[in-house]
DNA sequence: ACTATAATTTGGTATTTAGCAAAATAACAA
DNA sequence: TTGTTATTTTGCTAAATACCAAATTATAGT
C-alpha cells in the first residue's frame, strides 16, 4: 500500500498505466510513444512491476507489459478507503 | 492533478490527511502524533496546501487545519478515471 | 513595551530519484 | 557460431526531497 502511492507520484509512470489500460503493448512500443531512453523506461517498468500494478510475458524477443487489474482494483478501493467517508459526525 | 500524487507520496503526508479525515486539528496538535518536527511538519502541510487538499483559519496564535473534502471528492474520481474501466472490449 | 506561545521561514546537509550512454543479456535466425 | 533485434543492467551525474536546528513572524496577555 506504501509504495503504491511513490509508484504513482511519476507522471512516466502513470502515462504507462494509462496506456496499458488501453491495450497490452511490448517495452518497444510503449518507448515509442515515450520521450524517454529505453533505459530509463525500463526502470520504470520495473517499479511498476515490483508494486505489481504490471505483469509480463516474454515472447521471443519480445516482451508484453499489461495491467495487473486485480491490484489495480485493491489500489482504488485503499485509495476510497484513505480518503473518503468522515461522513460520521453529519 | 498531476502533483497531487506527488504530493501523496509521503506516508507522512498521508497519515496527516487521513487524521484530518477524522476531525480538525491544529498544527500543534498534527505535531504531537507525528515524529517530525515542527518544522518539518510545517512544511508537509504546506505542500497539501498548495495541493489545496486542506484549508487553515487562524485562531488566534494556532492555526486549524481541515480537510479540503470538495477537492478530495475530485481526487477519487479523477482516480477512477485513471485507473478503472477498460471495460470498452469486454 | 515586554513576555510567552504557536507556527513558520531560513539555511544547510543527506538521501532519494530520474535520466542518459555504454555495456550486457536473451532469444532467435542464418 | 555469428549476427540481429529487443530489452535490461551498470555506472554515473544532476535534480529533487526530506529532514533538522536556529532564527523569525504573528498573536495575545500583562
Amino acid at each position: 500500500m506504501s509504495d503504491i502511492f511513490t509508484t504513482l507520484a511519476s507522471s512516466v509512470r502513470r502515462d504507462i498505466l494509462s496506456m496499458l489500460k488501453e491495450r497490452d503493448m511490448t517495452a518497444g512500443e510503449i518507448s515509442d510513444k515515450l520521450t524517454v531512453t529505453k533505459p530509463t523506461l525500463s526502470g520504470h517498468l520495473n517499479i511498476l512491476k515490483s508494486a505489481d500494478l504490471v505483469v509480463t510475458e516474454r515472447q521471443g524477443t519480445t516482451i508484453t507489459y499489461s495491467l495487473n487489474t486485480t491490484v489495480v482494483d485493491e489500489l482504488l478501493a485503499n485509495l476510497v478507503g484513505l480518503l473518503s467517508s468522515k461522513d460520521e459526525k453529519e
